[in-house]
DNA sequence: AACCCTCGCAACCGCTCACGA
DNA sequence: GTCGTGAGCGGTTGCGAGGGT
């Protein structure tokens, strides 16, 4: 039937992105919420394409993503995820909040399998490499999988007994169940419990639950998208910041580090004013004592989903 | 200092699948 | 059932950074 391309590759901008280009996408995003990334970059005043818009903003410009390698604890995180579910990149970023699928990607093909393989592991199987495999033998186990399958290499089954339909329809379920290995139990339980050591989140929970002693700033935005809470039940205990701009400023140290040409961030639109009376307003209430409240009722539903992803800030353990 | 090479990461491409109209 | 769209994925490319010569 002939697929409709995604996008009119005729004047489109590809290659990297502009620090302009992605001031506006998230500028857009944060306004008007994720939807129809394909619409987006006419109405967000791009020259690229909704799948690249889409991925710009998946990999690099959700405020929740962490930076920096993966610390050995999300690296045998991915290890184990990776026994279970292969290569389900999108599964195993799931299961570590902050990181994206094509990071863990990355990561998998240009850390963790040489540091299998030097630990005398096959990156495919999981099982210990006999003394003849070599990196030549494994391509060619591979190719002939694959052809004998008739899937593609990212369709082996990961490890010997679970198939991959059952692994993928019972995924979710044996993630429940803790089924898994010691190693990836336990790296469940770190992260329920917070963030790790080394990682470097752009925000951490503790960033944002912070008091204000002025006044909050109810949801006045000229967008409707967002709609402000009512009664909140958790109160921060984190007394750092007295006020919104403390807040902003607490924030910056966690954005992304971009060139946006501004000196300070209050003159950013989409994290100043827009942020706080939007998104931010969404999340958070305050109680007698300007302590910030996290809302907790049916109105983060309203939230972008980067913000009120449960997986990624992991809400419930808090609340 | 200049050149070359390797490596890592962001981004792209092409495809399949799921879902709704 | 058909079509359009978003999401997800594997594979790949391009480029900058860093190290070696």
């Amino acid at each position: 039937m002939g697929r409709q391309p995604c996008c009119d590759k005729v004047g489109l901008k590809k290659g990297p992105w502009t620090a302009e280009e992605d001031k506006k996408l998230i500028t857009f995003i944060l306004n008007n919420g994720q939807c129809c990334w394909r619409a987006v970059p006419k109405l967000a005043g791009l020259l690229r394409c909704g799948k690249s818009c889409r991925l710009r903003w998946i990999n690099y410009l959700r405020p929740d993503l962490k930076r920096g390698l993966l610390s050995d604890f999300e690296e045998k995180m991915v290890i184990d995820l990776h026994a279970q579910l292969g290569n389900r990149w999108s599964k195993i970023a799931s299961h570590l909040p902050g990181r994206t699928d094509n990071e863990i990607k990355n990561h998998w093909n240009t850390h963790i399998k040489k540091k299998l393989r030097k630990m005398g592991f096959d990156p495919v199987t999981h099982k210990p490499l006999s003394a003849t495999d070599d990196d030549d033998d494994q391509k060619t186990n591979k190719t002939k999988s694959q052809t004998e399958n008739g899937t593609s290499a990212d369709q082996e089954s990961p490890v010997p007994g679970t198939s991959n339909d059952q692994s993928m329809e019972e995924d979710n379920k044996s993630m429940e169940t803790s089924t898994q290995s010691p190693v990836f139990e336990s790296s469940i339980m770190e992260v329920s419990n917070g963030f790790c050591t080394d990682e470097v989140p752009l925000i951490e929970p503790h960033e944002i639950l912070v008091p204000v002693s002025s006044t909050p700033t109810c949801s006045s935005s000229d967008s409707d998208n967002y709609t402000a809470g009512g009664g909140g039940d958790f109160v921060s205990s984190n007394n750092v910041n007295n006020n919104v701009n403390g807040v902003l400023e607490d924030m910056e140290m966690f954005l992304p580090s971009l060139d946006w040409q501004c000196d300070s961030i209050g003159d950013m639109g989409f994290w100043g004013d827009d942020f706080i009376t939007t998104t931010l307003d969404s999340l958070f209430n305050s109680d007698s004592n300007n302590n910030i409240i996290i809302n907790n009722n049916n109105n983060l539903n309203q939230v972008p989903l980067m913000v009120s992803d449960e997986e990624s800030w992991k809400l419930d353990q808090l609340l």
